[in-house]
DNA sequence: TCAATTAATTTTGTATACATTTTCAAATTG
DNA sequence: CAATTTGAAAATGTATACAAAATTAATTGA
């Protein structure tokens, strides 16, 4: 069943993330009328919806048919982090190749900064230290993506992201020690970008990812 | 202006078309009401449309100022190539790690024979074997994309294909050497699945579609 | 004459009625 | 009793009217 509290964000939003968090399972069917009438707006915005999503890979759809949340295998959740270590690695060494502006690197060093902040003061793992390094991680992807300025990329990789939390619905448990490498390596790649080295910022980029991989399988692994 | 005769294509396909082969230059404005007196269909196929090309990343879009063909920059034509190689050769990873069922090897057969029969026969380049080349190139691709199982990746490499035909409007012009060379790369890529070697297919898939980018530069380096 | 403001036009956003297609169940027929 | 057919219900596809926003032009003021 769909919320109707949070009538701040789109349509299109709040489908996305009740899809994303696991509120409409796979096989769903999603009926305009029945939409229509849960989130009290016309079929319009909702026929908005439903083929945004579907274009953005979330739904399935066939004429006349309408549209079905889509099944997420385990499989593909392990293929979509390949997916997005080739996409990121390529992004990094576009990246290198042509330079960070100033805007650029001081978001990504803000990010490094924050990050390294919280994971050397505090010893203990709590959804605290989770929040702040999510966003940093977050930030300083985002900024590769950016950094390289192509349109085309960054669309893909926001789709190759959306596949991975479609599984996690618990967010990945990392441990401190993970925290860490993790963020060690966000510093290696960094270094690689400022030293224009493309080839080694794309190989520390897909490794990188490949870590994060691991961490995701084994997460999904330990809940079942 | 768009052609009103194609009434079998739909909506969509007739303004993708229209914007991929260039007779909608990049910069023009998609009103929904003048399109849809000049299709001749009301103002919801055409906004279905605009929503759908616009999250294929071919239309910018802006709330309450609408759809604008966005630009194509030949930078971006090089970067898709590299996009897309990147994207074919973790396809062809894949399908080399699973290998391929019978039905796919068919397919790709034939494709390959039926290639290397116009490439031995004829002596002369003309519209005819490149319209040739142009399928079982195609059927080659989509097999090995199909192959690898993963939606996720059939999907983005779409999109990364559609890019590089708005530069070129007039299909790039092969030798018939240079189609020899690049048949002769589809069938190692072929014994590299058939060999189960995932890196070697990767690599050569590539360098393959590397290949194919040095002759749209140049092609679209010649025409300007 | 130039700038700012306001009004009119244009364009997109939404709602809703109608058309077409599909689906499912009941009824009919062998 | 099973299979097919048929019809009603429900769903999507389309058209159109109305609302809201933005753009453009005109007008007013200095």
């Amino acid at each position: 069943m769909i919320s109707n509290a949070t009538r701040s964000l789109s349509v299109t939003d709040h489908l996305r993330e009740a899809i994303l968090s696991g509120g409409l399972p796979a096989g769903t069917k999603l009926q305009e009328v029945r939409l229509s009438e849960e989130l009290g707006v016309s079929r319009t915005p909702i026929r908005a919806a439903l083929q945004s999503l579907s274009a953005a890979g979330l739904l399935d759809y066939a004429p006349n048919r309408g549209y079905v949340v889509r099944e997420f295998p385990i499989s593909e959740l392990v293929d979509a982090y390949e997916i997005r270590g080739a996409l990121e690695g390529l992004a990094a060494r576009f990246t290198a190749e042509r330079g960070l502006v100033d805007s650029q690197r001081q978001t990504i060093e803000q990010s490094l900064a924050r990050g390294a902040d919280i994971l050397t003061s505090s010893s203990v793992m709590n959804d605290h230290v989770l929040g702040i390094i999510g966003e940093t991680n977050a930030g300083f992807h985002d900024t590769i993506m950016e950094a390289s300025l192509n349109r085309l990329l960054s669309q893909m990789t926001q789709m190759s992201f959306q596949i991975p939390r479609v599984s996690n619905r618990n967010i990945i448990a990392f441990s401190l020690d993970e925290l860490r490498q993790r963020h060690d390596e966000h510093y290696l790649i960094y270094e690689a970008l400022l030293a224009r080295s493309a080839t080694k910022a794309d190989t520390l980029m897909r490794d990188h990812v490949a870590s994060v991989k691991f961490a995701a399988v084994r997460a999904l692994r330990e809940t079942r």
